[in-house]
DNA sequence: CACCAGGCAAGTA
DNA sequence: TACTTGCATGGT
């Protein structure tokens, strides 16, 4: 018997979704903090990015124009625990300075703008990358893009679906030519692989254990 | 003590 | 194009 690329898929999605549950993502209050918090956790543990955004809420300025009056060096200090704080505080005044620019810092207005445009217009901002850029375009805007990670590529590589180089957005074009262009199914597709390795793939096993997508594949295959 | 975490860009060959 | 390095804190 033969499956469809998609059907491979989904049947992955419902695997890790009858695990673990809803995943109620992206952890934040508002789209402009997934903003931040997406360039925040570049190459960092969540938990620190939650120090850092809780610094900022508590001293007001979990809002894009206030954050913007602030001055850089001020910024760096309040982001310190997420690391990278200086190279981070500079990131944020470039996206802040996208945001004043795009849509006078409200962010209600950019959707009269149209996803690839959004897309290109994000990636020229001075450090915000592939992942960064789709973070916020699926999890503050809302659009169709599916997020790519260190998770995604090594689980999918590890079970041979792809090579273990391969590019941005090569992997995400496995999955969105194979996947209907659904925002929640992407939402939730991303946070599952994100929340199946952080639970069951921590080492660099060959083979993790519990993972629900080894159960998958050996039922599967 | 070493190693890693939901990247990215600049420099080098 | 492909590979290397800097960026930095906090948890295990």
């Amino acid at each position: 018997m033969t499956m469809t690329h998609e059907k491979i898929l989904i049947s992955i999605y419902e695997a890790m979704s009858a695990r673990l549950g809803p995943s109620n993502w992206w952890p934040a209050e508002s789209p402009f903090e997934v903003m931040l918090g997406a360039v925040l956790t570049q190459n960092t543990a969540w938990s620190n990015v939650e120090k850092a955004l809780n610094n900022l809420r508590a001293a007001g300025f979990m809002d894009a124009r206030t954050l913007d009056e602030l001055d850089e060096e001020s910024l760096a200090a309040y982001i310190r625990p997420s690391g990278f704080y200086r190279l981070k505080a500079m990131r944020l005044k470039g996206l802040l300075a996208w945001l004043r620019d795009s849509c006078d810092y409200d962010i209600a207005q950019l959707k009269a703008h149209d996803d690839l445009a959004l897309r290109e217009s994000l990636l020229a901002v001075r450090g915000i990358g592939p992942e960064t850029a789709d973070s916020i375009l699926l999890y503050a805007l809302g659009r169709p893009f599916f997020v790519v990670d260190a998770y995604t590529r090594r689980m999918f590589s590890r079970h041979g679906m792809v090579s273990a180089d391969v590019q941005y957005d090569e992997l995400q074009n496995f999955f969105q030519d194979a996947l209907p262009s659904d925002v929640a199914l992407f939402n939730e597709y991303h946070a599952l692989i994100v929340r199946v390795c952080k639970e069951w793939c921590k080492k660099n096993t060959p083979r993790c254990e519990l993972c629900p997508l080894c159960d998958f594949m050996e039922y599967a295959l």
